[in-house]
RNA sequence: GGGCGAAUAGCUCAGUUGGUUAGAGCGCCAGCCUUACAAGCUGGAUGUCACAGGUUCGAAUCCUGUUUCGCCCACCA
C-alpha cells in the first residue's frame, strides 16, 4: 500500500467536525487497544488517581463531568509524559441515598420496603445498583474517561468488605472505635441516626413559646420557661437559670409542676444558661436536646425519651400519646393557651436541622450507637497539611480544614439501614458485655460453635466509613498486593469543596492510622457548577420559569422584559439542570471536555453557560478545518520526507516564528498542566491554534504551499508542509489530554496518511529527527512533547510582518475598500534590513493583505493621495481613489488622538521627576522608547494629514 | 456570631511576584460565501476594574474601611 492510496482527499472530509462519530471510533478504539491498563510500564514513575466514586443513585449530572475531565486531563498529561498512570474507577454504594431511593421507587410500585424484611430488600438495593452503575460507567465512558476499567470498585463489594472489617476491627482493638447512648442525630423518616455532618441546617421561621409552670407547691406564681418546642415538655426533667441570675436566685431549688402532667420537676441553676435569652429560664430535657443533654450529664439527671422513632409521641406524652411532633406542638399549645399557661407566643427565627439526603427535620434522640474516636485521628490529618505532607490547593481551605478538625467530635458510624456494611460485632444473648469483633470472612470462631447464643449487630456503617478507605480498599487493601505498593499513595485526589469533611478528611485521618501513609500528596478542589434558572417578575414576586419555556430562553440573546435569570445550584425543581450527554450531542464531548476544563479555576462557584461550549464546539471545528487543509497542503509529502524534517535551506521566517510560538506553547501547556491552571491551558491553546496557527501560519503558508513548481522552489515547499505537519502534530499532542477525540482523529489521520498504515498498526521507524513521532499505535500514549528552543528574531520579524499587513486591513476596512479590489501599496522603509524582509514576504503580504502591487523603498516620494498609516517609524502608503480623501481625514485624525492618549500618558509619566528617579531603569527606558516611537508615529501622520489638504 | 471567597465590557470569564493606552469568547455594528472552516474571514464600538481612603514614582493588582453577593462553620432554648 502506497500513501497515495491511503490518502484522505479533501472531498472525503467532511467540513464540520462529525464528534459523534469520531467518539464511537476512538471510543472502541481505545479499549480494544487496552491503552488505559495501568502496568504496562513497570520502570516509569508511578502517578495515580481513584475516581471520587459516584453514588449509586441514578445518572451523572454536568456537576460529575466537571472531575471526571480534569481527572482525565491531569492521567491523560502524566500518561503521556511517561508515567504508569492508572485511574482507579468506581461508585459508591451511598448507603441513606439509595436505600431511599430504592424505597421510594418500591413505595410507588405500591410495595412496602420495611414490610419486606432485609433480605428482600437488598436484592431490589442490588438490582438497582446494577443498572445505576452501569448508566454511570456508560456515562464516564462516553466522556472519554481513560479509567483502568480492569480496576474498578465498588464501595459495597467483596474485596471493599474485606477492607472495612479489617479497618473496624483495627479500630476497635486500637480503643478508636466505641459504642455508646448518646443523644444522636435521628432521621424519623428513613429511621436512622446520622452523623453531625450528615445535617443541613437552615433557618426558618417558627416560634418562641413562653410557658409557665406553677409552684408545686400550689403557691403563686412558678417558673416561666422560653420554649421552640412545647412538645417535648413531656420529656423535662428539670428547669435551669443561670447561677449568676439575680431575679431567680431565690427559687433556685424550688419545685414546680410540670403542665399538663403530674409530675414535679425541680429549678437548677447552670451556667449554660443564657440570662438574656427568652426568660432566662429554660426546660431543660436531656433526652431530645444537645444542651440539655450536656447539661444532664453533668447534673446527673434522668433522660427521659418522650418519642417513638419516627417521631410520634410515646407513652409519656399522656392524651397527646401517638400524635406526631408538629401535631403534637399545636395540640400542646391550645391546652397551654386553655389553661392559661402560654403567656407569650412570638415569632422567632430558628434553625432547623435536616436530613442531607431525606430532608427531614432531624430529632435529637438518645440512642445506642457506635462511634469513632476522632481526636487523635483528626490531629495527625491536621499536622499532615500543616507539615506539607499533603497539599490542599486552593490553599485557602487550609484554614476550613484545620478548623474543623481542631473542633471534631466524634465520628457516629452506626446507621439503622440495610444497604450498607453491617457492623462486624456479634453480642452474646442475654449477656451484652461479651461481645465479638472480626474481620474475617462468615462467622467468628465463637459464634460458629454457637451460632444460636449469639447475634450479629443490626446496624450497617456509614457509607463515609467505607469512602474513607476507598484510596487503598481499591489497591486491595489489606492485601499486601502489588497495587498497594506501587499505586498508593496516590497523586492526587480531585474533587468539589463541598465533601471536604465528609471525606476529604476522614480518608487522610483513616490512612494514616491504618496504613501510615498519606492517601494522597494533592488535594485539588474545584468549584461547584450552577445552572441558569429563569425568573418572570409578577406582581412584585419572582416566579420560576421551568420546561421548554426555559429552554428557549436559554437560547436568546436578549432576555424578554420583565424576565431575569439567576445562577443557582442545579437542581431538578430549578429546572435548571444541563445533561451533560445532551450537551456532548449537540456539541461533541470534546468541546465540553474544553469548556469545562477552561472553566476549571479553582474553589468557586462555576457558572456554566451554554455559549461558551459552543464556542469550543467551534473551536474543535476550527482544528478540524486547519487539519483539513494540511491534509490538502501536504498531498504527496512521504514518511521519509516528514521523518527527516523540514530541509533547512527550504525554511522561511515565518517557519521558525510558528516554531518559536509553538515552543512557548509547549511550555506555557507543560507549565499550567503541573500547576493546575486548566484554564491557562486551554487559554493558551486556543490562542496558539487559533491565533497563530490558523490566522497566521496558514495563511502565510498558502503562497508557498499552493504555488505552482516553477514559482517556488521545491526545498521551500517541502519546508512549509513539513512545517505545517510537524505543527499541527504537535498541536495533537497538545491538545489530547482535554480533547482526547479530535486530537486523535486528526493524529491518526496524519499518521495513517504517511505510512499508509491504520490505526493500531505499527508505523515503519524511519531516520530523521521526526522520525518516531508515529510510533505509538495512539496519540494517548505519545510522548508529551518538548518545548523547543524561542527564536526572537523570527518572532520579531514575523511581528513586524503581522502589523504591517493588519495596518493594511485596517485601512481597508474603514475606508469600506471592497475586498475584490486590489490595493497598490508603498511602504517606505529605511532600515534595510526590514526592507529584505518585506522582498522576501511580497508574496505573503499581497495574499494577506489583498494586495495588488507593492513598492518598497527607503524614501518614498508622497503619492497625491494615499491612505496612509506609520508604524513604528515605516509608513504604509495605500493608494486609493480621490473620493475617499474625506474619508482618510477622519480616520488620521483618529489614529493621531489615540497615538496622542499614549503620548501623552508616557510624557507624564516621564516628566514625573520621582518616577525617573525611583523606578528601576529598564522600566524607564521602555517608556522612553514608547514615547520616541509614538511620538514619531504622530508626528508622521500629522504630515500625512496636513498634505492631505482638503 | 465567627471564617472564607467573589465583585473587571450587555453575558461568561482571564489578568501569575504592582510597570499596557485593561484583555478573550459570546453578543453588538460594518463589510465579505477570498477554493480549510459562515461553527468562517476582515475591520470596528464597548469599561469610574463595586465604593471610599491609604501605601507607592506608579494600583485592577498591596493595606484599611464600606457596600453587595455567595459559601462554610457555630449548642442561646
Amino acid at each position: 500500500m502506497t500513501s497515495t492510496e491511503t490518502s484522505n482527499t479533501q472531498a472525503e472530509l467532511p467540513k464540520t467536525f462529525q464528534a459523534e462519530a469520531v467518539e464511537a471510533r476512538w471510543l472502541d478504539f481505545w479499549r480494544s487497544g487496552n491503552f488505559f491498563r495501568a502496568g504496562q510500564r513497570p520502570d516509569a514513575d508511578p502517578y495515580t488517581i481513584v475516581i471520587p466514586p459516584p453514588n449509586v443513585t441514578g445518572v451523572l449530572h454536568m456537576g460529575h463531568c466537571l472531575p471526571q475531565t480534569i481527572q482525565d486531563v491531569l492521567i491523560r498529561f502524566h500518561r503521556m509524559k511517561g508515567c504508569d498512570a492508572l485511574w482507579v474507577p468506581g461508585t459508591d454504594h451511598a448507603g441513606i441515598a439509595t436505600q431511599h431511593v430504592v424505597s421510594e421507587n418500591l413505595r410507588r410500585e405500591g410495595r412496602d420496603p420495611r414490610a419486606m424484611g432485609r433480605e428482600a430488600f437488598l436484592e431490589e438495593a442490588w438490582k438497582w445498583k446494577e443498572k445505576s452503575e452501569n448508566t454511570i460507567k456508560s456515562q464516564i465512558r462516553s466522556l472519554g474517561c481513560s479509567c483502568d476499567w480492569t480496576r474498578d470498585a465498588f464501595t459495597l463489594d467483596e474485596p471493599r468488605a474485606r477492607a472495612v472489617r479489617a479497618a473496624f476491627k483495627m479500630l476497635f482493638d486500637r480503643g478508636l472505635i466505641y459504642r455508646g447512648l448518646y443523644l444522636v442525630n435521628w432521621d424519623p423518616v428513613t429511621l436512622t441516626a446520622l452523623s453531625d455532618d450528615e445535617v443541613d441546617y437552615e433557618d426558618e421561621e417558627g416560634m418562641l413559646y413562653h410557658i409557665r409552670y406553677p409552684f408545686a407547691d400550689g403557691s403563686k406564681g412558678g417558673a416561666t420557661v422560653a420554649t421552640t418546642r412545647p412538645e417535648t415538655l413531656f420529656g423535662d426533667v428539670a428547669v435551669a437559670v443561670n447561677p449568676q441570675d439575680e431575679r431567680y436566685a431565690s427559687v433556685v431549688g424550688r419545685m414546680v409542676r410540670l403542665p399538663l402532667t403530674e409530675r414535679e420537676i425541680g429549678i437548677i441553676a447552670d451556667g449554660f444558661v443564657q440570662s438574656d435569652f427568652g426568660t432566662g429560664m429554660v426546660k431543660i430535657t436531656p433526652a431530645h436536646d444537645a444542651n440539655d443533654f450536656d447539661c444532664g450529664q453533668r447534673l446527673g439527671l434522668p433522660q427521659l425519651n418522650v418519642f417513638t422513632p419516627d417521631a410520634k409521641l410515646n407513652e409519656h406524652g399522656g392524651r397527646f400519646a401517638g400524635m406526631d411532633r408538629f401535631e403534637a406542638r399545636r395540640a400542646v399549645v391550645a391546652a397551654l393557651k386553655e389553661q392559661g399557661l402560654l403567656l407569650k407566643e412570638e415569632k422567632y427565627q430558628t434553625r432547623l436541622g435536616r436530613s442531607y439526603r431525606s430532608k427531614a427535620v432531624i430529632e435529637p434522640r438518645l440512642s445506642e450507637q457506635w462511634f469513632v474516636r476522632m481526636k487523635p485521628l483528626a490531629e495527625r490529618a491536621a499536622a499532615a497539611v500543616r507539615e506539607g505532607d499533603i497539599r490542599i490547593l486552593p490553599k485557602s481551605y487550609e484554614g476550613v480544614w484545620f478548623h474543623w478538625l481542631d473542633n471534631v467530635r466524634d465520628w457516629c458510624i452506626s446507621r439503622q439501614l440495610w444497604w450498607g456494611h453491617r457492623i462486624p460485632i456479634w453480642y452474646r444473648k442475654g449477656d451484652p458485655s461479651r461481645i465479638v469483633c472480626f474481620d474475617g470472612e462468615g462467622l467468628p470462631p465463637e459464634v460458629a460453635a454457637e451460632p444460636a447464643a449469639w447475634e450479629q449487630d443490626t446496624d450497617v456503617l456509614d457509607t463515609w466509613f467505607s469512602s474513607a478507605l476507598w484510596p487503598f480498599s481499591t489497591m486491595g487493601w489489606p492485601e499486601k498486593t502489588g497495587d498497594l505498593a506501587r499505586y498508593f499513595p496516590t497523586s492526587v485526589l480531585v474533587t468539589g469543596h463541598d465533601i471536604l469533611f465528609f471525606w476529604v478528611a476522614r480518608m487522610a485521618m483513616m490512612s494514616y492510622e491504618i496504613t501510615g501513609q498519606r492517601p494522597f500528596a494533592d488535594i485539588f478542589l474545584h468549584g461547584l457548577i450552577f445552572g441558569k434558572s429563569y425568573y418572570r417578575r409578577h406582581e412584585g414576586h419572582l416566579e420560576l420559569i421551568k420546561g421548554a419555556e426555559a429552554r428557549e430562553l436559554d437560547e436568546m440573546p436578549k432576555l424578554p422584559p420583565g424576565v431575569e435569570f439567576k445562577w443557582e445550584k442545579m437542581s431538578k425543581s430549578k429546572g435548571n439542570v444541563i445533561d451533560p450527554l445532551e450537551m456532548g450531542r449537540l456539541y461533541g464531548m470534546d468541546a465540553l471536555r474544553l469548556a469545562i476544563t477552561a472553566y476549571a479555576s479553582q474553589g468557586r462557584t462555576i457558572d456554566l453557560d451554554r455559549s461558551r461550549i459552543e464556542g469550543y464546539r467551534n473551536f474543535v471545528n476550527k482544528f478540524w478545518n486547519a487539519a483539513r487543509f494540511a491534509m490538502m497542503v501536504t498531498q504527496g509529502v512521504t514518511a521519509k520526507e516528514f521523518a527527516a524534517g523540514a530541509p533547512p535551506t527550504g525554511l522561511r521566517v515565518e517557519d521558525r516564528w510558528i516554531q518559536s510560538q509553538l515552543a512557548r506553547a509547549v511550555e506555557g501547556c507543560t507549565r499550567s498542566l503541573e500547576r493546575y491552571e486548566f484554564d491557562q491551558y486551554v487559554g493558551t491553546l486556543y490562542d496558539f491554534v487559533w491565533k497563530q496557527f490558523c490566522d497566521w501560519y496558514l495563511e502565510l503558508a498558502k503562497t508557498r504551499a499552493w504555488a505552482a513548481a516553477d514559482v517556488v522552489a521545491r526545498e521551500s515547499r517541502l519546508a512549509s508542509q513539513v512545517t505545517v505537519l510537524e505543527v499541527l502534530e504537535t498541536i495533537c499532542r497538545l491538545l489530547a489530554p482535554a480533547l482526547p477525540f479530535a486530537s486523535e482523529e486528526v493524529w491518526q489521520m496524519i499518521r495513517t496518511r504517511l505510512y499508509g498504515v491504520e490505526a493500531g498498526s505499527p508505523a515503519p521507524l524511519l531516520d530523521g529527527p521526526n522520525g518516531a513521532v508515529f510510533t505509538p499505535a495512539s496519540l494517548c500514549v505519545a510522548p508529551w512533547p518538548a518545548a523547543g528552543a524561542a527564536d526572537q528574531h523570527a518572532e520579531d520579524s514575523v511581528a513586524y510582518l503581522q502589523e504591517l499587513v493588519t495596518a493594511i486591513r485596517a485601512i481597508r476596512g474603514e475606508m469600506a475598500v471592497p475586498l475584490d479590489m486590489k490595493v497598490d501599496i508603498r511602504i517606505e522603509e529605511r532600515e534595510p534590513a526590514r526592507r529584505a524582509l518585506l522582498d522576501t514576504a511580497s508574496a505573503q503580504i499581497a495574499s494577506l493583505a489583498t494586495v495588488r502591487s507593492q513598492l518598497v523603498s527607503a524614501a518614498i516620494a508622497p503619492p497625491a493621495f494615499a491612505a496612509t498609516q506609520v508604524i513604528r517609524g515605516t509608513t504604509v502608503f495605500v493608494m486609493l481613489p480621490d473620493e475617499l480623501r474625506t474619508a482618510e481625514r477622519q480616520r488620521l485624525e483618529k489614529e493621531i488622538a489615540h497615538l496622542e492618549k499614549g503620548i501623552a500618558a508616557a510624557n507624564a509619566k516621564l516628566a514625573n521627576a520621582d518616577f525617573t528617579a525611583r523606578a528601576p531603569e529598564a522600566v524607564v527606558a521602555k517608556e522612553r522608547e514608547k514615547l520616541d516611537r509614538m511620538a514619531a508615529d504622530a508626528q508622521a501622520m500629522r504630515a500625512r494629514l496636513s498634505a492631505l489638504g482638503c
